[in-house]
DNA sequence: GTTGCAATTGAAAACGAATATCAATAGTAT
DNA sequence: ATACTATTGATATTCGTTTTCAATTGCAAC
């Protein structure tokens, strides 16, 4: 069993829900994948596994993956909606290419600690931040 | 005429299009305004001001209103979407409270510079960014 | 001013992502 | 095994936003 997996139980079974056969093969899809994708993409993924698993119950397990940490949807204000699994990866935030839609991601120290003390200032628990930097890739200036 | 009119106005002689008297009331109102705000807040004070302007302007106008840089479209995830104007205002970024829905404004120098350093590193040419640090305000820990 | 043309408008219809409904199914605790 | 209740899939619905299209109106040329 992937940590991935344990902490999902762990999750659903303190929320008395219940760990199912489409949420199992939801997980696992979605921890196999390197690239962020949208509802559609995992759908037809899934099909093409031979497993038919709805569309409402794909939003619906996403939905439990957000909650639970395992999975974040991104700030870019493309739709429809696209999300990557976080779990196992430390944090970073994303540059959104306008042109060719290329996804960079990064991470920034010093900006993650600015944030923090923003926040402290304001008197503000701050439990998450997105920040998206959009322009043009190296390619497409 | 104030200096928003005068952009908009060169905005619209440079795409050519025309600038109508509805653009120009949905102009001068969302510059009244001083806090955010959604499509149909705007689109019921303008009716109150007698004025009878489709909710389709109101969305094709706001849209040029971006693309010409003096609204711009928030970056929380609420729908439906929020909008403010920016024309004459430094640059912010903005806290979002998960509890009460409050928006808090900040602007931090080093975070603007460190994310001109990031995008200098991945070559990659920013042409504008959105913070959102989500969390608790003051009020609702 | 008048004219002609193309941009703009309003009302309604269409769109699309996401959510709700509900009867049938399937975990899970006993 | 049983009973209880969460979950599922198919479908319908919601709701913000966009498109359609005929009527209107800027605007530039006369």
């Amino acid at each position: 069993m992937i940590d991935a997996e344990r902490k999902f139980r762990e999750y659903l079974s303190e929320k008395g829900l219940r760990f199912t056969s489409e949420r199992l093969a939801i997980l696992l899809h979605v921890m196999s994948l390197h690239e962020h994708f949208a509802v559609d993409d995992l759908h037809h993924q899934l099909r093409q596994k031979g497993l038919s698993i709805s569309h409402a119950t794909v939003f619906r397990t996403l939905a439990l993956l957000i909650d639970c940490g395992i999975v974040q949807k991104l700030p870019c204000e493309k739709m429809p909606a696209r999300y990557e699994h976080i779990f196992g990866h430390v944090h970073h935030d994303h540059m959104f290419c306008l042109r060719c839609g290329r996804i960079i991601e990064f991470h920034n120290a010093p900006i993650e600690r600015w944030q923090q003390k923003v926040a402290e200032e304001h008197r503000f628990q701050m439990t998450g931040h997105h920040l998206i930097i959009r322009g043009y890739c190296e390619k497409c200036h």
